[in-house]
RNA sequence: GGCUGGAUGGCAGAGUGGUUAUGCAGCGGACUGCAACUCCGUGUACGCCGGUUCGAUUCCGACUCCAGCCUCCA
């Protein structure tokens, strides 16, 4: 562990900040999950790889991490979808959080501490409304809906810089002749006949979406707390809403440090379910590698927008690639297992020592990870180990296997490099055209033809392998071959 | 219109007040039967205009352009 100050930009301030957490040693971080009516598309991927990463270099860092992420299970467009489908309301949400598990698995993304469904805290949910209505912060129509009276909360358009008379003047709110004011946002919702609803003191109904938040965080991690993350655009209103019904309800600071990620574009423009131009995790997995999708997510900043196309993920596999490439023909497993022993030894000999221990790569990485998760410095940093492995390999092999574990174990902390190396160069071996037996045959075909001098004949297999997507990689130790796709498209 | 971010070499993408990011692609060399993999070397890029400074891509101001939010959206 770095003596060094981990530095965390906070939308709240817009600058970064030495992070300091509320409990010394302990984290508790929240952030805002999937609305479960369709499959998860590759925004929702880079906001659970970015926290994903966030998680594990906290704790790899030391910290103890509360990591909650809620699922809205209940909302119009589930309403409306499960209509569509003819499916209730629960088989719908089923699927979708079962899909989205196994996405996320895929991705190597750790699961959530915590995953809290809006619909199991609908009690949490009306009793901060009532708190809400009791402060004079909400009010109950006529209709059954209960809304946020916004401008009796002081802050609100803190994280947003938003000014309540400018925003009036936009005028693109819906007028609604139940509101007090068309900036009032509803926090429960009247059921219509024959919809899914509770029971409440304002009769039957449904929670809003961003008092769900409000609710699960507290119940979950209490009324303050340490960081609060989601998606790019979020934070306007919902995380406007959360702030104002958390501190008014709650009457103490909500939360520390606001944490968003960027956007995924297509084609320069954002990549999200209301425009229609998304491609879900799964979709782009029939193609690609998981790891491939996730190097793409973690190569940039977690802030800064991406612009999704198959270009791009052809890149981060040929960067994979020089990894793997590094790391094959080494006996990882055990590796693994000396890199993971090896930092145990660095914990145990406590904080101030460490210098001893850690090496100038990881020196390198954790600087570049305490600069606000600065995950294209730290890979920067393992591509320079995997240089050096590369020299080691050829030129102090007794080197190499340290310095792989490293490589490693570094690349662990980003949820990278955890693969068998060969395997990985294979593609998986999905849709190979040829059984590996085949292709061996054909290597040792071309071995023979190579003892005979026969450099036409070798070339020819090789060639006609190349035509497939097999590439083949002669060493002093034989030949191995990597599965190149073809037709990587998605 | 208001608010937020951004503009870096062929592409992707970090960063810095004066010193090599990194990856891919390219070029030269080594290795190789030839390749692939790998190694060595190589590219003087920071939107535009001013200002501060001995010196700015990096700080300040104006401008242009791009994206996001202001309505559900990760």
């Amino acid at each position: 562990m770095s003596n060094d100050a981990l530095q965390i930009y906070n939308t709240l301030t817009r600058r970064k900040e030495v992070f300091t957490p509320i409990e010394p040693g302990k984290v508790r971080m929240y952030v805002c999950g999937m609305t479960v009516y369709d499959y998860c598309h590759l925004g929702h991927a880079r906001v659970m790889v970015a926290f994903d990463v966030i998680t594990r270099y906290l704790r790899h860092r030391g910290y103890d991490v509360t990591y909650v992420r809620n699922v809205t299970d209940i909302d119009d467009k589930i309403l409306r979808r499960a209509d569509e489908n003819g499916e209730t309301i629960s088989s719908l949400t089923e699927r979708m959080i079962e899909a989205m598990h196994e996405d996320e698995a895929r991705l190597s993304v750790l699961p959530p501490d915590q995953e809290p469904r809006a619909t199991r805290h609908i009690d949490d949910i009306i009793s901060m409304v009532e708190t809400l209505i009791g402060k004079g912060y909400a009010y109950a129509a006529d209709n059954g809906d209960v809304y946020y009276r916004v401008r009796k909360f002081e802050g609100y358009g803190k994280l947003n810089n938003r000014d309540l008379d400018e925003m009036r003047s936009g005028a693109r709110v819906e007028v609604d002749e139940h509101k007090e004011d068309p900036l009032d946002f509803v926090l429960w919702k009247a059921a219509k006949p024959g919809e899914a609803s509770w029971p409440s003191p304002w009769g039957e109904g449904r929670p809003g979406w961003h008092i769900e938040c409000s609710a699960m965080s507290k119940c979950c991690l209490g009324d303050t707390f340490d960081i609060h993350g989601g998606g790019p655009d979020l934070t306007f209103p919902h995380h406007e809403n959360e702030i104002a019904q958390s501190e008014a309800a709650n009457g103490k600071p909500f939360v520390n440090t606001w944490m968003h990620a960027g956007a995924v574009r297509v084609n320069q423009e954002k990549m999200s379910k209301s425009l229609g131009n998304f491609f879900t995790i799964r979709e782009v997995l029939e193609h690609h590698d998981p790891e491939v999708v996730r190097y793409l997510l973690v190569a940039s900043h977690y802030r800064s927008a991406i612009n999704y196309s198959p270009d791009s993920l052809a890149e981060a596999r040929k960067s994979l690639e020089r990894f793997y490439n590094s790391l094959e023909g080494l006996a990882l497993e055990g590796l693994a297992l000396e890199g993971l022993a090896l930092e145990e030894q660095a914990q145990e000999a406590g904080e101030p020592a460490t210098g001893a221990v850690v090496s100038e790569f990881e020196a390198r990485f954790t600087a570049a990870m305490d600069d606000d998760f600065n995950t294209p410095g730290a890979l920067s940093v393992l591509f320079d180990m995997a240089r050096e492995l590369n020299r080691a390999k050829k030129e102090a092999p007794g080197e190499a296997p340290a310095l792989a574990a490293e490589l490693k174990r570094l690349g662990g902390i980003l949820g990278l490099l955890q693969q068998d190396p060969a395997t990985f160069l294979k593609a998986g071996a999905s849709g190979l055209p040829l059984t590996e037996e085949e292709i061996q045959a054909k290597i040792a075909e071309r071995a023979a033809a190579k003892q005979a001098k026969d450099f036409a004949a070798a070339d020819a297999i090789r060639d006609e392998l190349a035509a497939l997507g097999i590439i083949l990689k002669d060493s002093r130790e034989g030949t191995t071959w990597v599965f190149e796709k073809p037709d990587a498209e998605a």
